[in-house]
DNA sequence: ACTGCCGGGCA
DNA sequence: TGCCCGGCAGT
């Protein structure tokens, strides 16, 4: 069995046969740390994942993280590679594989975050909770699941309705028919456009400034970032 | 309440 | 197709 070192940059995927090696690579290429090798905080052991030759090769889709396909997001939320946080401070002293399940689902609660000192524009911060965002440099996507299907057995809704009002609000009429949630109207939406659209910018008054797509109240398409 | 925009209607 | 809007969902 062979161990190979796979550079998990955003489409990179170079693969090494050493941890140096590919810490160089990761130091120089992308970090920009060419010169001064010895200059090493352990962060880029971040960027690479170990991977295993002859062993079921886990590391695999790591490299092409491409959003897989967001939409087949119903039962089992897309996995994301779970980066050993808690590594050492010691540059040299590598302790553990990083070896992640690809379907490893952390908790939906546990939100977590990559510890970086420097969050500005290298680390790609990797959230778990509902919605993942990826954003390694610059380029960025992210994608969102649904809720964890909710088998309902038992009693519909009792009036125990232990909020104040009162007032039974949702009523589901009859018996349990809930399967899934009656999406197919709306479904997916995207996680809503960032920064400022045409309407905000120019107002409702000046609405022949606004882009085609606005005026329509379609998917802005000036702002698009 | 406001805003972005999907789905769909109308010419 | 181009244009517009109802209505929903996220803020």
């Amino acid at each position: 069995m062979k161990v190979m070192f796979k550079c998990l940059w955003k489409n990179c995927g170079k693969v090494l046969s050493t941890a140096a090696g590919i810490q160089k690579h990761i130091r120089g290429v992308h970090l920009g740390r060419a010169g001064d090798s010895d200059y090493s905080d352990g962060e880029e052991d971040f960027y690479y994942t170990e991977i295993k030759l002859n062993t079921d090769a886990v590391a695999d889709g790591l490299g092409s993280l491409a959003p897989a396909s967001p939409s087949q997001s119903l039962a089992s939320p897309p996995t994301f590679p779970i980066p050993d946080s808690s590594r050492t401070e010691s540059p040299g002293a590598k302790t553990e594989t990083k070896l992640m399940t690809p379907l490893s689902r952390s908790a939906p609660t546990t939100l977590y975050l990559v510890h970086t000192d420097h969050a500005y524009q290298a680390t790609p911060p990797v959230t778990i909770p509902g919605s993942a965002k990826f954003t390694p440099n610059g380029s960025s996507f992210s994608v969102s699941w649904q809720s964890p299907p909710v088998t309902f057995t038992g009693t519909p809704v009792s009036p125990t309705h232990h909020h104040h009002g009162g007032a039974g609000e949702q009523r589901q009429h009859g018996h349990v028919v809930l399967s899934s949630p009656p999406r197919g109207t709306v479904g997916l939406r995207k996680p809503r456009g960032e920064g400022k659209k045409c309407r905000k910018v120019y107002g409702m008054e000046n609405r022949d400034l606004w882009c085609t797509a606005c005026r329509w109240k379609k998917a802005c398409q000036r702002f698009l970032d």
